[in-house]
DNA sequence: ATAGGATTCAAACGAGCGTTTGAATCGGAC
DNA sequence: GTCCGATTCAAACGCTCGTTTGAATCCTAT
């Protein structure tokens, strides 16, 4: 019954956090390349050069390993994504925001986190991706929950500075945009759609998002289900 | 050694195809529900009623049975898309065809497909966009494969009709609409967006799809890169 | 009726899995 | 220097995995 631990008066945070840091750093790496179910705690462990036993140790075991692999990145994120709203709310004083600013406050903290090497990087995102479309129940219910704020938060803002879009389409196009931003930062193209495109330019997240961003604010913008002709569905020959 | 024996004269792909289409059901089912590497071929034979060792025989492999899977939905619907597309060519005898027209044609198959419950219906589209985001080389290598000729056919005409973009910028943008596509059929919604849309609603994949359609026609229309400002990238405070 | 290939079946194979255990080792407090 | 909780370690536990095997059964062409 070896329960995690009441940790000393030590600040093991950052500092001296040596096995915890070098299991989660493994962990992000394997469970991106190989997913969660496909990556053995006996590769990890010897990727990280620690014990086996150590992630049962530290963390109890695999599942919440991977909780704490998401937590560790995610959390910091969302929460940058909520200040910079905040301040774009504070700045506009009750009115609305453009929509661009917006999105940007959405999109520029993961851009941020795609770029830093040293905090997981892009093997993070293309990890994060993944676990979007995972079914397992514990990861969905794990994500729904560390997103909820930052969800409900962004959806009272477009809201605003969408008028014309009622909540329910407001909630499709945001389920749009989610798709769109975890598809493209994970990486995934599962297509081969970029085969003769240079790497230097797949590789430029910056640019990435520059394009990305017109895309979906004009899909954001765009007219209502109901003042536009509907798409025809049945092409009876 | 076992291989795949050669089949007789009698046709049991339809008819009397008895233990294959049973296995390829279950397999549908399980893998779209745990994935592929949580679902064992112990529970799939199981739930087909089948030996465990059918599936070796019949497809020779868990992959081989994972591609066979992916392939009886994915070949049709990709051929209709295909065959849709050269009507509205045929149609319009060279001149550009409307974006509305050519996306239609790309999401009229998937929403037949997911309409067809006799067919594998929603289960499909789901293991289909968990799929995309797997990052198992198999899986990877099939999926492009199986896609390379829609795809390329309808980047063709998307860049007949939208003179505007270069075609690495349609390229991206074309991206942008397989992201949002795959993770909105694959019903994700991994962050739990609709939690108090009514189940009515979310089940309805026309009314999804008519959704959509405005919003990624609008962001295939808006105006290239370099033609409209810059995101701000960095806001420093 | 029977020969022979196609299919099904129960059983076993070896390997790898996540987790647990109990002893060994470490490192700061007294 | 000694104690004591925190950590590491090697080993084992029980279990499930994908695949293979060889015999039993089915079915059709002759």
């Amino acid at each position: 019954m070896a329960s995690r631990p009441a940790r000393k008066g030590i600040a093991l945070d950052a500092t001296s956090a040596d096995t915890k840091t070098r299991i989660l750093d493994a962990a992000e790496q394997l469970f991106m390349e190989h997913g969660f179910e496909a990556t053995s705690l006996r590769s990890l462990t010897s990727a990280a050069s620690v014990n086996l036993a150590a992630v049962n140790y530290h963390f109890g075991s695999k599942e919440e390993l991977f909780q704490a692999v998401l937590t560790r990145r995610l959390d910091p994120m969302n929460q940058e994504r909520i200040e910079l709203l905040e301040r774009l709310e504070r700045g506009a004083g009750g009115r609305p925001i453009g929509v661009e600013k917006i999105l940007s406050a959405m999109l520029v903290p993961a851009l941020r986190l795609a770029r830093d090497e040293k905090r997981g990087g892009k093997n993070f995102l293309r990890l994060l991706g993944r676990a979007y479309a995972d079914p397992a129940p514990f990861i969905r219910h794990f994500l729904s929950a560390q997103y909820v704020e930052m969800i409900t938060r962004y959806k009272e803002a477009f809201m605003r500075s969408l008028p014309h879009l009622s909540r329910q389409e407001l909630t499709w196009r945001l389920h749009f945009v989610m798709g769109a931003l975890s598809y493209t930062l994970a990486g995934t193209d599962a297509l081969r759609l970029f085969a003769q495109v240079a790497a230097s330019d797949k590789d430029n997240d910056e640019l990435l998002l520059q394009r990305l961003a017109p895309f979906l604010v004009a899909g954001l913008k765009a007219p209502a289900l109901g003042d536009t002709r509907k798409l025809e569905l049945v092409s009876g020959d």
